[in-house]
DNA sequence: ACAATTATTGACAGCGCTACCATCGCATTG
DNA sequence: CAATGCGATGGTAGCGCTGTCAATAATTGT
């Protein structure tokens, strides 16, 4: 054929503009903003690059035009569930548009969380996720200068950094709390384990529920920061149980804690909802199936996900949200164990 | 000052090795290959480059170098904690490495999985990591011509595309119908979801073993190609009461079926393992603190992660394993739910 | 002591693409 | 009809780094 080619047999944007007729920069225009040529360039264009099975460089395209086409997101955990839901809702979103995302795990580490940081400024993403709201003043003057727009997600807040979108963990818990209350239950026990901002909060809204009904009780209170499992739930409500024998409800800040307390329950032959309501938070999709089945907090992990790319995406093609602060709400899944005590 | 700096402010190598007294190519060797370095120069420029703060240019080093420090990771599924567990190793293990990762997602498709495969080859990346063994032959060409070490993980097989670890789903089905067996019992019915290549396997180890004596009948099987959900394993274990009523014990392929059908054992008040025995598939955390503690085959999959990712590394520096196939094994997990039934 | 070998270092020439600005043609306007 | 504006296109000049290979310095063997 005598096509021009490089030594590895790769195809350059030359050789397609140059089997289509046109200039190489109008070759590269055909891939940025194809609505800048005439119909006939683009087509010719179009047919060339098929031709040829020309793929862009993404290395030269990020050095020439000093930025790059992927999306960082910074996750604490890679095993919570809850972020997976949250990982789905970004991928979904993000694999009809052009970019491409980059996942870093701080294990719930503040230090790996600005480390993260730093190396994402210095890739010059195009985008960037970030989880909750509490980062180090140091991690917060990096996202600052970061140079792309940033949203935080799982929580919001008064003072985002760009854009948020989440829900008061506060103000789930409160709801959760109240509920429990309605039903008729006074000694409502409070499970934690990894105590992270976000599980921190849903703690101060389960203390000032009990407060607002001077109910509160620190003996009411089991937490650690251990991470949570199924098995540390069964083990938390045995702590619990040992400081305040008389509990008559248990509020935990996750699914699978509740999951081990309904198992404790069973273990013990403690009857649920009858001397002992449970209400989990997250409503994973076992809540709904256990006997009895699970109260729960339902969160929008899935559409968290989805709304933030497109918030991202949206903002670096320009198209800035009218309000940067989106609060996506939750929902109380009230089911079996939290209806009322038996007498 | 008059350091000299781009208009942007960004610090490049030639300012380093101008602060250092030394050519560029001296400076960009200390990064990639210090040690080819004198002692005296490697400490002028490590003292350059954390004066002024110099951070490379990655895509400038990948244009130049034909080379990237990208390992793509291919997997099938993010909502799993299947492989949350593998994500967690691979990422664990990356950390300690100059590579970072690009996650893709296929959701179960070969489709998804063929472009996201061409895609990969496009961005040239270090090395790769997939899932399972059952490629489509355009995708398995596209790993054959993809020019950097190939790891395939989850499961093992005969003709590796370069290296794998894994483990024998089959041999880890069939082990587990034995111990079954073992136990007194004789109608051992299938549960099966998603029916994934893996899943598939996991179903022929049960057949083969319920063959080997004589106790394989359709009818103690039930499968779905819908994913799987702790409230579907509920429902299929229904729909497998229906068409076998006499079945004194069920088979999950995984764990969320086995504790939907301890649910609905619950709900029917079938005593597991008096009248039911049950046994998953992975292991999950959970798994042990359930009421009973239900039996499950462990599979080594955060190790998987790991030594996937150390072996993409070892062979990306030219450290190739002496043996390419690494089985990892599983183990049976023997619990309460699938001791002796009663009489 | 001198050639041979090895460890260090540097000069040069791009990698493949796009930013910037200039140009060209054509339609619109006074 | 010239002046003006605008959409479409192209030329030039790098982006910041590293591969290649040659040059120099240090070390060794005989």
């Amino acid at each position: 054929m005598g096509r021009k080619r490089t030594k590895s047999g790769k195809i350059r944007l030359t050789e397609v503009a140059k089997l289509a007729g046109v200039s190489p920069i109008t070759a590269s225009r055909f891939f940025r903003n194809p609505s800048a040529l005439s119909l006939s360039k683009r087509e010719r264009v179009d047919s060339a690059v098929k031709e040829l099975g020309y793929v862009p460089n993404l290395a030269a395209r990020a050095l020439a035009s000093h930025r790059t086409e992927v999306i960082g997101v910074v996750i604490p955990s890679l095993t919570n569930s809850v972020f997976a839901d949250v990982l789905r809702g970004i991928y979904d979103a993000s694999e009809q548009s052009r970019y491409s995302i980059q996942l870093a795990n701080t294990r719930y580490s503040i230090l790996q969380e600005e480390k993260l940081l730093r190396l994402f400024r210095a890739q010059k993403p195009a985008g960037l996720i970030v989880t909750g709201i509490n980062q180090t003043p140091e991690s917060r003057n990096v996202l600052e200068t970061m140079d792309c727009p940033v949203t935080q997600i799982m929580e919001i807040g008064d003072s985002p950094v760009d854009m948020m979108v989440g829900f008061s963990h506060y103000d789930a818990s409160f709801a959760a709390i109240s509920h429990i209350l309605e039903q008729g239950r006074r000694r409502i026990g409070f499970l934690g384990a990894r105590m992270d901002p976000r599980v921190q909060r849903r703690f101060d809204g389960y203390r000032d529920a009990m407060k607002a009904v001077s109910l509160f009780d620190p003996n009411l209170v089991v937490t650690t920061t251990v991470p949570t499992t199924v098995t540390l739930g069964g083990t938390l409500f045995a702590d619990l149980l040992a400081q305040a024998p008389d509990i008559d409800a248990v509020f935990c800040v996750n699914d699978d804690l509740a999951l081990g307390v309904l198992f404790e329950c069973q273990r013990r032959q403690i009857s649920v909802p009858g001397h002992m309501a449970i209400v989990g938070f997250n409503d994973l999709e076992f809540m709904a199936s256990a006997v009895p089945s699970l109260s729960s907090v339902r969160t929008n992990r899935y559409e968290m996900g989805r709304h933030a790319i497109t918030m991202v995406i949206d903002a670096i093609e320009g198209r800035r949200p009218q309000q940067p602060v989106l609060d996506l709400g939750f929902q109380l899944m009230i089911r079996d164990s939290s209806m009322p005590p038996t007498a």
